[in-house]
DNA sequence: TTAAATTGTTTGATACTCAAAATATAATTA
DNA sequence: TAATTATATTTTGAGTATCAAACAATTTAA
């Protein structure tokens, strides 16, 4: 089906664009990819064990242990004991590191804004409501 | 503004989303991401010279010059002499390059089509003017 | 209590990336 | 035309990210 097709399409390319929106923006920064997502996903979900918070980024928690190192060293996020299990890790933003979260999340919504600019309110709720549906579908 | 936060976090989610379901169907095959990406550009936009798809990809083309390199001796990949600048390469895929794009696409599209299950005829063509008009933004 | 599973760290190897230098060719200028 | 400047690609050297596997500490299950 061509609809189907160039669905496919426009998600790819808004994908690609969001990529190289996003490399760009953390170029202007001191910090890497990497390290600017582990900020993201740790400011928008709270804080969190390495485990889990490996999964969300989709790494190895060896991975993460080098990342993390990094960025405690930049004072960005530290290393709490968990309350029950003293095999686990928390790790939680600092002051700092929900500073850098905060801005980095302002450079967010500001794109968001410009991109639905030609949007009208009606056809931006349905298009909540399918990403809702699509997002649920993963 | 609540519509746009929210909207924003849909967005980030579907992103995430994505590219996590990228990676685990790039760990299926025998090549890296890089290389399906550069495979997935030759493949939806054809042959074109090193400068013009290391922009693409956003990388440098010294870069480019080393993934081209595995590619090439992977089988499926091409480099040929530009007709006209005789400085510039262009990089096309082989039968075999051709192959893989077309049996990674058909993955895209069955994607596509699972996640708009709920999704009704009007309602996807809403969304694919909401995509028209955000990719025009970027 | 013992055995098995889970959590996080360390280590060694590999892949990706960039910036800068080098090479070849094209385009422009004097 | 000859010299200069600009462009396209490759090479090289260094830094970063990543993984898998081995390890240590702790929890869970038998």
């Amino acid at each position: 089906m061509a609809e189907l097709e160039r669905l496919n399409r426009l998600l790819t390319e808004f994908y690609d664009k969001m990529s190289s929106w996003e490399q760009s923006v953390v170029k202007e920064t001191d910090y890497s990819l990497a390290q600017v997502h582990t900020i993201e996903v740790l400011g928008c979900c709270g804080a969190m064990r390495m485990k889990e918070l490996a999964e969300k980024l989709g790494v190895t928690t060896g991975t993460l242990t080098v990342q993390v190192d990094k960025l405690v060293r930049a004072g960005l996020i530290e290393r709490r004991a968990h309350p029950q299990d003293r095999r686990a890790i928390v790790v939680v933003l600092t002051e700092e590191g929900e500073v850098i979260h905060r801005r980095h999340n302002q450079m967010h919504l500001t794109l968001v804004e410009e991109l639905t600019r030609h949007i009208s309110p009606e056809q931006e709720s349905e298009l909540i409501g399918c990403l809702e549906k699509m997002n649920r579908e993963f």
